[in-house]
DNA sequence: GTATGTGAATTTCTTCACAGCA
DNA sequence: TGCTGTGAAGAAATTCACATAC
């Protein structure tokens, strides 16, 4: 058995090159299960159990685990409170991150306001409009800047992820502007294709494509 | 070439079963691409431009397009107006569709608020809430009742989706109120894993775990 | 006995490559 | 010529099934 900490972290972006995309994508639903179990002052769980819970079957998740190392223990299953660590040292959660807002509008607010981000380490510690209203009057404890501004400020905050809550047609734009200014992660809420160079993530969450496949199943499935 | 119209409505629940996930879901993005040709005054496009514009593969599209029918024109591409018209057929948008919403806190204001629902004809009739202080007072031209009250009020409404905007300990128990209210069609905005039943389409939409997949290829990638 | 980790088998999805049509 | 629609090939992901470990 290779020493766990020396596998996790000699897997840099080399060789993780092997991970398939949709094991990436259940990580987060494992560790949210292992953190319920926590919370119900479970101690361990088996394969088993975390796929009842969760819908993945069992054997999916030992050889999603089995990429980045071993985590059980055969007869027992998985120590919770390890496993937990293991995940969150995984994705890259370990550490608190600045998180930056672009749009000010409905949509930025909500999740200005969301707690679930803060709960889980994701800090919005600015947010940005085109819109000179907006700029200005704080969301809550967080400042309003001028778009504009975005490279001076995150010459401050450093921050390496962003929020792009504008409409569709301003979203290239607030993307291309995150990217300037350092921002290596975006979530998009905008209905568009944005494009971004090699190197920087971006994650479309598009809420009226999900709409969408909810009336194709309603018309058929 | 068989007729088209009569090969599409022949694909009930049955024959649907053949059609990959992934194409489904791939589905709305060709929808957004085409609108946006069509915004763009043009009257056709081959698959290599659609390709192109939405970074799917060109094959792909015209493989996922043969499940439902046969759109285009050999030498010269699809028609747009009527690819438009067609894909939305296929995903049940030819008609508007009423939504209730469960949890009028900030996200629930905030989807409330969200216009490209109505654009594409999903229109929120009414939110429902377990507090008391939000029960009463309108959100925009929206009623707000007691979750009590939804499979009553619902009797009138008949909506077939609903949108779950509540912490993550009141999804299920939202989530079961809609699907006794005869809604058929869910999207859940809770991190949590919900059960329904065989019949009820269920997807979820986790912002955290969104984010928590941005921290992996942050950490890597 | 119980449950992991993992090669092998299977299933699913994507891409190729080309026949056939406009 | 240009582009679609689609079988066949290839790649990727999932699931099985079992040797191995506790």
């Amino acid at each position: 058995m290779p020493d766990t900490d020396s596998l996790l972290d000699s897997l840099a972006s080399d060789a993780f090159k092997k991970v398939p995309q949709p094991t990436i994508e259940r990580l987060s639903a494992y560790l949210q299960c292992v953190r319920g179990l926590r919370d119900e002052e479970r101690a361990t769980a088996s394969s088993a159990e975390i796929a009842r819970r969760t819908g993945i079957n069992a054997a999916q998740l030992r050889k999603d685990l089995s990429y980045f190392g071993e985590f059980g223990t055969p007869g027992l299953g998985y120590d919770l409170r390890a496993l937990e660590r293991q995940l969150a040292h995984i994705m890259g959660l370990d550490e608190e991150r600045d998180v930056l807002l672009i749009g000010a509008g409905n949509l930025g607010r909500a999740l200005s306001s969301y707690t679930g981000f803060a709960r889980r380490g994701f800090r919005i510690v600015a947010a940005f409009d085109l819109d000179a209203e907006k700029v200005g009057t704080p969301i809550g404890n967080i400042p309003v800047f001028h778009l504009q501004e975005l490279s001076r400020r995150n010459a401050e905050f450093g921050a390496q992820v962003g929020l792009v809550a504008v409409p569709s047609n301003a979203a290239q734009e607030a993307v291309d502007a995150l990217v300037a200014a350092g921002v290596k992660a975006i979530l998009n809420f905008a209905p568009a294709t944005i494009g971004v160079r090699p190197g920087i993530t971006i994650r479309n969450v598009d809420l009226t494509s999900q709409m969408e496949i909810l009336s194709f199943y309603l018309r058929h499935g």
